[in-house]
This record gives structure tokens, sequence and C-alpha cells, in this order.
DNA sequence: GATCATCGTGTAACTAGTTACATCTGGCCC
DNA sequence: GGGCCAGATGTAACTAGTTACACGATGATC
């Protein structure tokens, strides 16, 4: 109410001269650290409690050069696998005294870049990104400011950025082994888009080193409107028993599509898919699906990259498993091809 | 490679030494803003790149006051229904130059007092919570900082928040008057815990003010335990032939229950939910739900916040209407009851 | 009673970058 | 050739908070 009624926010100095004292003094009160006269620090709280003084985060930043932030760089937040991710890696981050910033990509590279040039102009300490494929400008970006960096949703030891995630390819072999162990000889493969997704192209890459089995693959749009790709596929080969969808997305909208064919799931055709999301488990019938950690893969990348941050240690690759998860998927009665 | 090779990121004052310029100079160059001699110019660019300088953002944010960071608040990122409201909220936070600080609060009011802290110690220079109900904690935090807030997934003009979100009591009801158009007279109620979320209890309060329906509340466990449950609403009244569900999640493990039970749904029994999650769609058969503008609200909610933040004017509250979206539920057979 | 240690506190120099003001140089006009 | 203006650049004082160091005042020990 004195002579500064125009600047909002006070800051030590105001502080110090309305309680009579140093700034050093209440920087010492509000840090907490060193030994203040009890008198002197009752004067100092009132004093901040009258200015209604915050302390200004920037400040603190610059002396410690430690802002706490780290930056996540995902497709989107609206996909139950990513949320899932998040939710985990958020809470861990937390625990280690970090806040998350998520920015999305929409699967853009050029976006990507543009998003981590953003999140290094805020000052955060490290990223979490989706897959290993990225800009050459993210690279410099990250080179230049020698950022921690985890990659997620793969696991490649031998790649240049640190893996935290599981093997794409096993995991969609893990799919076809279920449905060879079932007796299905003739399997349709169906995936989503490729571009700018090196885990699809993982998984499909895996697939088709198979030789024993009769794969056909089948390039469908995402979401629902894979339904309406059924019936191309049971036409393009009567003798498919069982589809495998790379997605829990996809084979959502296959089975979809058979119910509108009548088709049955599984005594009809089996479907499996990959991911596990949390609806798959509440449609009908229950989709099988090959489970992808992703709780605690974001655990995992938290705890190494808030590591990586504090020790200034490189962190390690982590490999984490993926396991079927059979639900509705039905023995193939020894190949027999489906009444037409 | 001089006498500096511990210290890890160059300054100005390293950039400004190495160019033989001031460190005026140099700010003016990165800047961009007031003109510098092209020779100068240039030698400071080199300057820059030799030393791999990038400028602190903590420093400029010191000097501007502006952080440009917004934080967000929210239950959970597991849960689509704000996992949707998140990707729009950050996609047009983005185009405002504002980046997205997220910290969940699980329902916990203290958690969210001590995550709102953190965030602001970051310097978030404004929020967007979920609901209207906070502790007082939060309520000194944001009054203290005279922090811009936007509360969401509610609508009360009379509110001290500025609320951008729907009538949660009218939803509940739109889902109410279509069951009773379709001619359904005893109805199931089914709500999720209500504790620390107003939302529900908005949902609950406007459909026990309807005094002309013969309705049953039931409080069910959250997700697919909802399916267990079923049971014993069908037996507390053998004359119900609808289920309202105050959630898509119980909408969905209630029809579990029904399918386990062998009620038809929609034949024998009727379901409608509230949220529209995606997942409601790719379900058999398709649920009937009310849905909630998520995306539209997560558009609206950043525009006002970042207007809010620019002018320093309050932001106005926003209503955002619902709609009934009918899918699978049909015309009661004149109330005839179930067959037992 | 002198010496030393300790506690409380202030001074001032840091952290990194911005910017108002001063200064210097050069070109142009009269 | 003096005066004036503009462009380019430097100086130094800001933004807010931390902290090494110094100083003074106690109290305890010899």
């Amino acid at each position: 109410m004195t002579e500064k009624t125009a600047k909002k926010r006070h800051n030590m100095r105001d502080v110090a001269r309305y309680a009579g004292v140093s700034v050093a003094t209440v920087s010492r009160v509000v840090s907490g650290a060193s030994s203040v006269a009890d008198t002197t620090q009752a004067r100092v709280r009132s004093a901040i409690d009258a200015l209604n003084f915050v302390p200004s985060a920037a400040a603190r930043v610059i002396n410690s050069g430690r802002s706490y932030m780290v930056g996540a760089l995902v497709p989107t937040l609206d996909h139950a696998i990513f949320s899932r991710f998040l939710d985990a890696l958020e809470r861990e981050l937390a625990d280690h005294g970090f806040s998350l910033v998520v920015a999305t990509t929409h699967d853009d590279p050029d976006r990507e870049a543009r998003r981590a040039q953003d999140l290094l102009n805020l000052g955060v300490e490290g990223f979490v990104v989706s897959g290993l494929s990225h800009s050459d400008a993210f690279g410099d970006l990250i080179a230049r400011y020698k950022t921690p960096v985890i990659a997620t949703s793969y696991f490649d030891p031998s790649s240049p950025l640190v893996t935290v995630g599981y093997d794409n390819g096993a995991a969609a072999l893990r799919a076809l082994d279920h449905l060879v162990e079932m007796g299905h000889e003739t399997i349709a493969v169906l995936s989503g888009p490729m571009r700018d997704n090196d885990r699809t192209r993982a998984r499909v890459r895996a697939l088709k080193r198979q030789p024993a089995q009769a794969l056909q693959f089948h390039d469908v749009p995402m979401g629902l409107a894979a339904s309406e790709s059924v019936e191309d596929v049971l036409q393009s080969d009567p003798r498919v028993t069982a589809i495998l969808c790379l997605s829990d997305v996809i084979a959502q909208g296959a089975m979809n599509g058979l119910r509108r064919l009548d088709v049955r799931v599984p005594e009809d055709m089996s479907v499996v898919g990959v991911d596990d999301l949390p609806s798959s488990q509440s449609i009908w019938p229950p989709l099988s699906s090959v489970h992808l950690p992703v709780t605690r893969m974001g655990t995992c990348a938290a705890e190494r990259l808030a590591r990586w941050i504090e020790t200034g240690e490189r962190a390690r690759p982590l490999e984490l498993e993926t396991r079927m998860v059979a639900r509705s998927t039905v023995r193939s009665l020894d190949g027999r091809a489906r009444e037409p």
C-alpha cells in the first residue's frame, strides 16, 4: 500500500525492506537451510504473509540450473496405449520430483522437432519419445543440448538412443505362435499405416521372416474403418481361419466387420490383436491379444530418465516382456475351410 | 577448449568474449530485434555455433515474467474421456504458444493441492482443473498467486471458478428422457463412486429430482466389476426394463454382466451410458450414450485460458451442449416385465 | 581476563539475459 | 569545416534469488 501499488508481485527485496532485514536473511528463511533467530524468522514470515510473497521459480532455476521438468513427445494423447503409459510415467516422475510436460507430434517428424525445440526453450532436462525414428532436426537438437532421451515402445540395444521397451517383432510372433499352436494354418495379417511408425514396421518385418506360414498381408485403414476391409480379406482366400491384427483397434474393427458378415468369432474365425487395450476385455467376445507392458514401461522409463538426469550417467536400455493373453481364440478344426 | 572445459553449457558472456563483442550485441543478435552490422552478426553467429550456445529459458522468464506454461490437473490420464480432452487442450494451447504440464490428482484433493504447488513453483501461468470441488489449500494457492483457472467438465455460471463445460444434471436427464420416450417406466440407475467426484453427484441429484419416474438407484464399483452388480439390480425389481449408467465404463460392465446372465441387450434390457467413449461404438451391441463434447471443451478451455493470461481479463464461463446418441436402445414393450 | 568458537546477520558477488542510455563513428548538408 | 543525424556498439543497471565471505556479538574455556 505504500509506493508500489502498481506492481503486482512482490519480490525478496520488498520482503526484506518490509521486515527490516537483508535479502540474504529472507532467502535463508525461505530455503530453511541456514540458522536464523526465531524472532527474525517470525518477522520475516509475517512480512511474507503481509506482502503475499511467493518466490519466483525462474530465479531459482537460474541459480540451480535445474528445472525439474521432463518432456514427453507422443503421437497423440487420445489413445489408450499412450495414456496408460503417460499415466504411469507422470506418477513415477512426480515421485522423483519431476513434472511432466507433454507435447503431441501426430506422427509428424517435423512437428516433433518443433515441439522438442519449444520444450527445450522451456528448459526441460530430458525427453521421453516414442519409437526410434526421428527427424534429423530432432537428432541435432538433442546432440547440441546433450539432453538425456529415452525412446520407448521399442527395444533395440544397438540404437544410438537408449530404449526402454519391448521387442515389437517378438510381440507379433507371439500372436502368430498362439494361432499356429491352435492349429491355424492360413492366417491373414492386418496392419495399419506404417509410415512414420517404426513399431508397426518391426512387427510386419518379423512376420514376413516366417516363411513356414501361409501369411497374407493386408494394409487397412486405422480405426473402425477396418471393419469394411474384412470382406476383401475373406474373399481373397476362403481358407483363412484366423486374423492376426497388429493392433487392438484394428482387431476390434475387424470383429465388427465379421459380425456384419455373420461370421462368428471365434467359432468361424479366430481374431487376435496386439496391445491388449483395457477395452479389449469388455467387448464380446473378449479379444485375445498380446499384452504390452506399457505401465511398467512408463515406470521404468521415468526411473531411468530421472537417474540419468541426476547422476549424468547415461541410462542403460531395458527390455520388457510381452505376453500372449488368450481370451477367445479357439482351436482350428484341422484346417477345415469355412463354409463359403 | 581454453580455460573452461569443465563448464558444460556456455552463456552469453562466453559468446561475447569469443566473438570479441559485448553481451548486449550477442543479445541483440539472438533476439533479432535491434540492428547489428552484418559482419558483427556473422561473427557472433559463428561464435554461437562454435560454442554450441543455447540461451537459458529461465533467464528469459526472469526478464519477461512469462513462462508460457499452463498446468492441467486431472484425476488420471488413463481414461479415454480425459485423454481426449487433454489431446484437444494440448493442441490448441500449442497453437497459442503455450506448453502443457500435466499432473494427476487420482481424485485426492490433497494431492491436487500439492501438485498445484509444484506446478506453480515451475511457474505455470494458469490452470485447467476438473470439476468444481477442490481443497481449501488449492483455493488459497490460486487466490494468493492470482492464477487464472478454468474448471472443466462442469458448467456453473454461479461458481467462483470460471467453468467451461456441460450441465451434468441435464446430461443425465437426457439419458432418462430417451428411455422414457422409448416407453421404459421402471429404470435402474447405476452410479460409480461419488466421493470427490462432483460430476457424478450432480448427475444423481438431477435424477433424484424427477419424482415422476420409478428410478432405483444403485452404487456399483467402478470398471468391469460393475458386471457383478447387475444380478442384484435385476433381482431387486423384476419390472426393470432399462438400466441408466452414469458412465460408459459402468455401462460396458453392466452389458457384460447381462450377457453372463443371458439377458439380451437390447431385446430384454435397454442400457444407456453417459460419456460416449470411442470404445462404446465398437462393442456389441453399440452402446447408446450421452455424448459429452470433450474435444470442444479442450479447445475452448485452451482458448479462453490463453486469452485470460494474455489480456488479464477474467474469462467468461461457457456452456457446451450434450446430446443423446441412440444406438442400441429399443422401445419397451409397454412395460411388460422380463421373463424371470 | 584473553582467546577461541559459534551464531546471527549483512554485504556483495555471483547465476543469465535484457535493455535504457551513453558513446563513437561515419556520412551528409550548408 | 562545423553541425547534425543515424546506425552500431558498449556500459551498466536492471529482472529475482542464492551464497561465499566478513563482521559483530555472544558464550565457553583456559
